[in-house]
DNA sequence: CTGTTAGCGCGTTCAC
DNA sequence: GTGAACGCGCTAACAG
């Protein structure tokens, strides 16, 4: 690989010319910045981003750990990362944590060793003790999807509880009283709350929570297919699903389906997140809105504010519930 | 941020032994050992990675350019380099270029200046010319889904054409004539490759090609929509539909369903890729399945062992076709 | 076993 | 407007 030196020595300038003319940092006669082009043209030339980050003491990396990349909802949260980053001319380095606490550790390490200009962390395995750790050495760490005591203006939440609830009145406006909750297995914030929204709803309309009627299991389409063979039993005892995300909802429907059940007639269903997907599932499906996209706008720029010291007070997420077709009036 | 020096005068060691110990790379007495590791500790230290590419002259980098994280190809795909490059040690710079001409360049570009240890280039928009540039200039490039010739050994494909004839092919052992084939509206070959495979089935089945029946639009789920919208007004006339990717299936199942038309009943679909989640789809959709994971790996390892100067031999990616419920047996 | 030192590629004074 | 030289944080000889 070309250095600035060669490019120096083709141009017949100095190294110092040279990276005026690439970072238009300085003046530069028309004769020098010409040969310069040419010879970084000719060599095929292209900064060392490594050797600028440690002479200019600043990256251009924004580092971020999510579960796993496949998973539509983190996905769609990197692709937002990367839009706020690019325009900002900075990289995303994703690490993936697999609700691993190793993994999550050592996603977290990889990132920091890179000196990033940002960390936008969604680790829901590590313990509080250990994320505070990181949270206390690393100013510039946000956190998604977690709150911890002490940090709550470095964490960036939507409100669960809230959403869930919404989900499950909606369903209750619609006559429904035995409904099931298929929650996460996952024992993080977010589950409790979702869980927590459900039961509040219930309560709220002085409907008996049947504990029968409530599961956990990962939220994935393989959690949501071994809950489905289960809700099974008990599928003439309930007229409804609460669902923790939108991909267990999408393995439940297709399990029940599977099994002559037909959604919404039979049972209906609400999910969590509205995926980019969700309004093309077989029925679209009522759901509530997961603004990842703008939260992970915000973890960007509460992070950049916090290394300039700024102080950034990230706008609110506003969860919302919207209906498509998978719910059925009861009369 | 503290700096190997830091940590050296806290262990009361030179920067020398800090590195050594750290990098495990030559013995180090256990006294200054345990006040290194002793020292590290307290500071939160991480060797600096920039720092360390720079000096050892090798990356730990992997550069990746994709169209779009968020589309459940890619993502999968990412998943899967990203697999690879941490049993590696190697960690995951993405850049997306959203199958645009100049984001594409942009993205190739930003990767170059981090110097990567391999680079794999889904980029489909460039011209040959200068995707050739590029080639001649990296070594370590090695591109995915696109053949450019005389650097066939840094290309890895799939048979798309024989995928699509797989899948064509058992429509019309179902008793299928009438088939429409919805296409990718990018000009790329894996679309003409597809067609093609499309075509070919026709031709050795002795069916008549009917160009009222082709269709081309984006390769997404707004895509499918647009097209489906238009096969509503030959609904009558065909009995199965051919889609270029399980993304375009996905939307064309559910406005067709939207629209009183059941599938597989009056219409029977087949898709390309198999995504995660196709099986989970309402009906199960049969489809070709792309083995995008094995691709992935395959292209880290070849971009490796080129800058390795060894010969790799990528192994073969064996397209087959999966059966499951979107297909119904015409008598 | 350990410390000193010379680069790695680049940005940036500071003279000229 | 330009070049020489130092330093960013680290690794890898080289001495000791």
């Amino acid at each position: 690989m070309a250095t600035i030196k060669d490019v120096a020595k083709l141009a017949n300038v100095s190294v110092a010319t040279v990276s005026r003319v690439l970072n238009g940092s300085a003046k530069v006669s028309k004769t020098a910045k010409d040969a310069v082009l040419q010879a970084r043209e000719e060599l095929g030339f292209v900064l060392n981003a490594n050797a600028r980050a440690l002479a200019h003491q600043n990256s251009e990396i924004i580092g971020a750990v999510v579960s796993d990349v496949s998973d539509p909802y983190f996905g769609t949260m990197a692709k937002a990362i990367e839009k706020t980053a690019h325009n900002l001319n900075a990289k995303l380095l994703i690490a993936q944590g697999f609700h691993d606490k190793q993994r999550e550790r050592q996603a977290i390490e990889n990132l920091l060793s890179y000196k990033c200009r940002a960390y936008i962390v969604h680790a829901l395995a590590m313990s509080d003790h250990e994320i505070t750790h990181y949270l206390n050495l690393v100013p510039a760490m946000v956190l998604i999807n977690r709150k911890v005591t002490g940090y709550e203006h470095r964490c960036i939440n939507i409100d669960n509880k809230y959403g869930t609830y919404l989900a499950t009145l909606e369903l209750i406006k619609h006559g429904h009283h035995n409904i099931a909750y298929v929650g996460s297995s996952h024992n993080i914030l977010d589950a409790k709350e979702r869980l927590a929204g459900f039961n509040q709803a219930l309560k709220d309309n002085n409907i008996k929570l049947n504990k029968e009627f409530v599961f956990k299991d990962e939220p994935s389409l393989e959690g949501g297919e071994r809950v489905a063979l289960k809700l099974l039993d008990i599928v003439n005892k309930i007229t409804a699903i609460v669902t923790y995300n939108d991909t267990q909802a999408v393995s439940i429907i297709s399990v029940l389906t599977q099994h002559g059940i037909n959604i919404p007639n039979d049972i209906s269903i609400v999910g969590f997140d509205n995926l980019y997907m969700s309004r093309f599932l077989n029925p679209p499906l009522s759901t509530v809105i997961n603004p990842v996209e703008s939260m992970a706008h915000e973890a960007l720029m509460l992070s950049l504010s916090i290394s300039k010291n700024e102080h950034y007070l990230p706008s609110n997420f506003e969860v919302s519930f919207v209906a498509r077709n998978s719910i059925k009036t009861l009369n």
